[in-house]
DNA sequence: GACAAATTAGAAGAGATGTTCTAGTATATC
DNA sequence: GATATACTAGAACATCTCTTCTAATTTGTC
């Protein structure tokens, strides 16, 4: 019933994930987005209520995509998997791994989330904190400020730092940095008091 | 001769580092930044002749803020303490720590900059470039892609991993992170092979 | 006190972008 | 094949922001 699609959601979402990697977040204009399937801005309204939901989206499918393996180790009790898999991730998607790692959700969306969007990165980001903590406890036998401090530095923070130099220069993060990030992983958490 | 200055352009720099740091970078439009002083916007660009401009030069006194100190430890030798003064920097400056840690330039500004500024910012850069590779030397006796990974890793990564939840949830980097990263140093440049 | 220069003051211009709106087009279903 | 409908198409509208421009004001100097 009706005209069949020419131009898919998905494709606007894919188009300016290209946008946000090459050019950054002021890159992914209406038009630009449309632009790059040759397509009419109508036909992007006509699949986004606003730019703010599209790119709600391309953040939120971003997010699930890397939180996937990540969470996936952690549940495995592999916190040094977890903290390598940032790497591996980053190498196997270097355009998401631009937009995950170098811009926060704030700089992408401007205003707040419909309610749709919202509950889905609520669930996300409790999904992530509930295993970090299980992760935490597992470890430390104690979930606490310091415990956490220590887990998500270990974890997280480290990980993203070392990812965080490549992706700027737009290459892929060197071999070399996972020794790194193993070798603070062990001296952080691998040996507890 | 002539009228006396009612603002300065001091104070411009000044409004626009808060207004970052408070609200981001697309906070910092023209009329945001002479509204702070209650100013018109021709006072503005009496005093600067771009945005762009005005955003270079808070970015520049930033980063030359941050590095006087960073580059004084390193020279001496002190890797640790360089690590360690990004903590205490942060905690002493934290506006200009979001600014520095949690805005890349090309976020800031967007054009290129005008030759003036391009020249001081490659001096700036050319001062920590040759600093880090001095200490490299100096520590590996030989600077290559895989020791300058490494130092640069357990000297400006890591330390800028500790420190950029706190400035994101807007807090003050707990005494805490000093460890981890005193920790972290040690296990990357501590005992050389 | 008159003049020149630096500065304030803010309205007006120019350009870009998000969003809406109206019209036209292709396709599934009857 | 007629019709309803999902979709394309892009012009038009409304804002927002940077920048420019003209006029008024203050202050140092002769």
């Amino acid at each position: 019933m009706g005209r069949s699609a020419k131009y898919t959601a998905e494709q606007f979402v894919d188009a300016a994930l290209e946008l946000v990697a090459d050019r950054g977040p002021s890159a992914v204009t209406i038009s630009a987005v449309a632009g790059k399937l040759r397509a009419p801005v109508g036909s992007v309204y006509h699949r986004f209520t606003s730019r703010d939901v599209l790119l709600a989206k391309l953040w939120l499918r971003t997010v699930r995509s890397f939180q996937l393996g990540f969470l996936d180790a952690l549940r495995r009790g592999d916190g040094l998997e977890a903290a390598l898999y940032t790497l591996q991730w980053v190498r196997a998607h270097p355009k998401e791994g631009k937009l995950l790692l170098l811009y926060r959700r704030e700089e992408l969306v401007s205003g707040p989330w419909p309610q749709e969007i919202q509950s889905v990165a609520a669930d996300l980001t409790a999904e992530l904190d509930s295993a970090i903590k299980d992760f935490t406890q597992h470890l430390f036998a104690e979930v606490s400020k310091e415990t956490l401090l220590r887990t998500v530095f270990a974890l997280v923070d480290v990980p993203y730092a070392a990812v965080r130099r490549s992706l700027l220069a737009g290459e892929s993060p060197p071999i070399e940095l996972d020794d790194l990030v193993s070798t603070t992983y062990q001296s952080i958490l691998g040996s507890l008091p």
